[in-house]
DNA sequence: CATGAATGAGCGTTCATTCAT
DNA sequence: TATGAATGAACGCTCATTCAT
């Protein structure tokens, strides 16, 4: 339909964050929302149906970009630990660049809305390259283990990455990404 | 008169943090609290002065409880290895046996009521074996980089390690310990 | 929209005012408030940000309207015992008229809120008259001795008159004015 | 009987005009008020049955007390001015070294519990020397009015006189209580 | 679509009073 | 008598949501 101001909407999506990032999940006030975004407490309403509809709508719109992201350029003809690297440096750079999507995303993983949350949304798991992964594991290259712990490694060092980043400790340069992927390619190496 | 049974706060800290871990850190309502406990809403102000002096001292105990699990045992005369291994499961331990604490750690970092952490408690970071690191890199056994690389990395798989475990994605045995372990080796080692 | 009733706040000002007189200011409730008024709790809040707003706020209208009062008509070529006298009449038939202000301004003085007033609206004393007293001196018809106790005594029997008054000990009429203020003019005159 | 510490509970009596005094009467509250007199909130309760009878009992003995004052010496062969003079002087003294009974009686005066006290202590007025005053009218020394008018400017200038000693802006001296109370004696002198 | 006013449900907290020793 | 713990009954206030325009 697009009558709603679509421009709006993106608005509130973004006040949320912006508050979810500075005060945590229990921050969001629909009142002070409605006034970040230069709005009246009840043009929200025009937009979601209701507090739990703005959270669910706003996580399962983040998720869907996730997913996105992680099933694009797949495949090339360059050496795995290349392949692998470029995977990984794409996350981390989407991470750095959507860090308040991603704290959203882990607030309301530990709030009382995530229940709320649709099955079908919380089952599409970031599948990270499974794929990838088993080639790895074929070819030799990476550990013959589940591919649960590889991820779990892969994506720990990367959020741990991002967070290093973004608290300045590190910045983000080629020589410090390589060196942070070095990490992760000597854990999950055969 | 009757007597102050201290029981009665470490009731109070307990189940704040089963709240905590069920509800997140917006679900204590102290009137719930109370009913949990099994006291009255007014009895839980005889033991914290409100609710910011329950969370902030909570959040303070839990920390000093952590400081001094970490600061045992350091000397052996085993090889390096085993040590830091000796060391890292110990963590491990401890986060499994007190995810809770941790959960409520981890969601109190991220709420308002941080800033209300005295930075005294702030400022103590669990050194983690700095000492321990700075042995293995004079030693040539582990690279030679920035401890905060290290620790972030180590810390890292170990809390997703943690979190695999109470999942019941991984059960907590030796063989899967050594697993994860070696994911920890593999990447700091030279 | 709705729109805000003007009419609202005054009738939560005069019910306030209500209330003072007949429990004291202890006795402002906001839920009993808001009950007499005809409104929700909640609404009360619209109205003004919390009890204390409500309560300082109030005090600085009266105090504003008081000095409105005490203003105007000054000058007149009537003997100067005359011109002292309708000062005096009107400042009674104005506490006659506000005793609830009136009263409501007393106990705020006596109460811990009155620490919050504005020191403005503090100083804002009723000059009552200052420049008469001045001239009366000057003429010599009244005692030739600090302002602050010619104003002592004028506003004593003043507000004594409006106990009598109100209590119904004394009728408000010209022949007890006569009788009140030729108390006030024999204290003062030379 | 006296079995309880009969100066327990003056301490309490004192500790009460004291807050009265620096909060208003809203500021009593029992667990301060214990802790300021040095006891346990629970054993204000062996000395009053409840805070209304320690505001209640409390007001009737200061009434007694002033009763008293007021009803000695009142026999002298001196001129009327003078006798009336002492008597003034006397009760002003007496009010400037009472503030803190004064303040308290005003103050449960316009508050919720004056209903409580019972009518006995209510009728009881300060008779302020009505003997007197109708021997001054008697002698055609003081205007021949209503005896309450009388008492009213003589107890206004009284309580006026007390007050600007109080806020420091009189001192207590033999030229300033002259100077007050030939205000009242030009007042209500014929 | 947009809004500011209005509100009910509920929350954190206080406090006079009682309990249990 | 004396007390610290315990509590129920409020009270002030917040906030998501709806009303009325």
């Amino acid at each position: 339909m697009k009558l709603k101001d679509e421009g709006k909407k993106r608005a509130i999506d973004e006040k949320t964050l912006d508050i979810v990032f500075d005060k945590g999940i229990a921050g969001i006030k629909m009142a002070v929302l409605a006034k970040d975004v230069g709005i009246s407490p009840s043009t929200l309403y025009v937009y979601y149906k209701n507090k739990e509809d703005l959270i669910v709508s706003l996580f399962t719109t983040i998720i869907k970009e996730q997913m996105t992201i992680s099933k694009n350029e797949n495949q090339l003809d360059l050496p795995f630990k290349l392949r692998l690297k470029k995977m990984w440096l794409q996350w981390l750079h989407f991470g750095v660049n959507n860090y308040k999507e991603m704290g959203f995303i882990e607030q309301v993983k530990q709030s009382p809305y995530y229940v709320k949350i649709p099955s079908k949304v919380k089952e599409e798991k970031t599948e990270l390259g499974v794929e990838l992964l088993e080639e790895g594991k074929l070819k030799g290259v990476i550990k013959n283990i589940e591919n649960e712990l590889h991820v779990a490694v892969i994506s720990a060092i990367l959020s741990q990455t991002v967070k290093l980043i973004l608290s300045k400790e590190l910045s983000l340069n080629e020589k410090n990404s390589d060196k942070m992927f070095s990490f992760v390619w000597d854990a999950i190496k055969t």
